[in-house]
DNA sequence: GTCTATACACAGATAGAC
DNA sequence: GTCTATCTGTGTATAGAC
């Protein structure tokens, strides 16, 4: 797998970031008072590339909703039909993130058996999407700390969640013989902070013209030196 | 080297926090207006603090001056003695950051002449740090990027340092023999995303009961069983 | 050196015209 | 559905008493 197939892929699942807009819509349709969903769909693109924008450009504490109306082209009033506080887009946005990333996790989880594989897929998954969707990303790390108890706790779950899946590959590889015996909460946290890497540090890879898929398989010939049995 | 020798040469080597509050008020005197050194650095180290356990909970830009006096125990008024601008605060807080770990690193660096020994200090000495100071490094990573460009570009400058300083260690070792022909860029970011991920994840590593000493062996065996040329 | 009181700007959010 | 105008709270920063 390379990321042009990965591309391929998230379209034949409807995980473009346009379904993103419109999962939004959907599932926010009691706060959101548009009734067209074409118009919904087409403005909730607007805001969240000019959140993505702003945000990664002063954090979305210091975006003031004029910035916002601003670079959406939308106005004041316009945005507050599509959700009733700044905290709450801040919520919606990180809860179709989360989601987004779980969704694709478990599909591309259970294309594989074999451990060696799986592993892989799944590393190499997780980078793609973070490429495709890496200002989603980037803002997911910076403002999740930024939510009240509740969201904060919904966060946490994911972060394990995407750590299991991994934890759980390590394992059964073990089992069957094909990953060395291994202390699985240290290898997954450190395979996670490699991806994280990727899209937190994305300006220095572009910089230096390294694509995600060198970077991937560097990755990858990094965790399988560790990993695989002799 | 394990944490606790660290500490003994951090203090050896007067790199406490105290010292570096100190370094604060010499090298801002011009700004700060109180006079008697003592005082100075006793409220600078409230300041500090104080600045660090509010931005961990909302980030600098959400974090008000009136909640800075609260957690401080100083008035607003008293406050501004301190510094001119809630602005200059941070670019105040982030120089030191980094010449701190500029030089720390520099003192590791030039006791080790072997390239395995020394890459493994430089690996171990900046965890360790961001242990030490992880109020800190969690601070400067993740404000950063709300500089101006000037004190951006100082950032910049020493992200690139400290990984230079990974890969001049790499490429020293493979002409020596001792280390593998690799990609000494993407080896170096791969070994400085592991790091982040220490002071990044803190709580996570806490609530597991994982020490620091912990991580950094598990780290320096990763790294070894990728880089040592066999 | 540190405090309180306050200036003044700007934030988030809403009402009501179109 | 979208706009403009505006309310009201809160932000940074300062002045001047102690």
């Amino acid at each position: 797998m390379n990321y042009e197939k990965f591309l391929t892929f998230l379209n034949e699942h409807e995980e473009t970031l346009e379904s993103a807009c419109r999962r939004v819509y959907f599932e926010n349709q009691e706060t959101i008072m548009i009734k067209k969903e074409k118009t919904a769909v087409k403005n909730l693109k607007k805001i969240l590339d000019a959140v993505f924008k702003i945000t990664y450009e002063k954090g979305f504490s210091a975006m003031t909703m004029r910035d916002l109306s601003n670079e959406s082209g939308m106005s004041l009033g316009a945005l507050y039909s599509y959700f009733k506080s700044k905290e709450e887009l801040l919520n919606i946005i990180l809860r179709q993130g989360i989601s987004m990333v779980t969704r694709v996790l478990e599909l591309v989880s259970q294309m594989h058996n074999e451990p060696v594989s799986k592993l892989e897929a799944v590393i190499k998954a997780h980078l793609f999407l973070s490429e495709k969707a890496r200002s989603w990303f980037y803002f997911m790390f910076m403002e999740a700390k930024n939510l009240n108890a509740q969201e904060c706790d919904t966060v946490l779950k994911a972060e394990y969640h995407t750590e299991k899946v991994i934890v759980d590959i390590l394992k059964n590889g073990e089992i069957l013989g094909d990953l060395k015996k291994q202390n699985h909460i240290l290898t997954a946290s450190i395979i996670k902070a490699m991806q994280q890497e990727w899209y937190l540090k994305r300006w220095k890879y572009a910089k230096r013209k390294i694509t995600v898929d060198e970077y991937a398989d560097y990755v990858i010939k990094f965790v399988r030196s560790f990993c695989i049995a002799k």
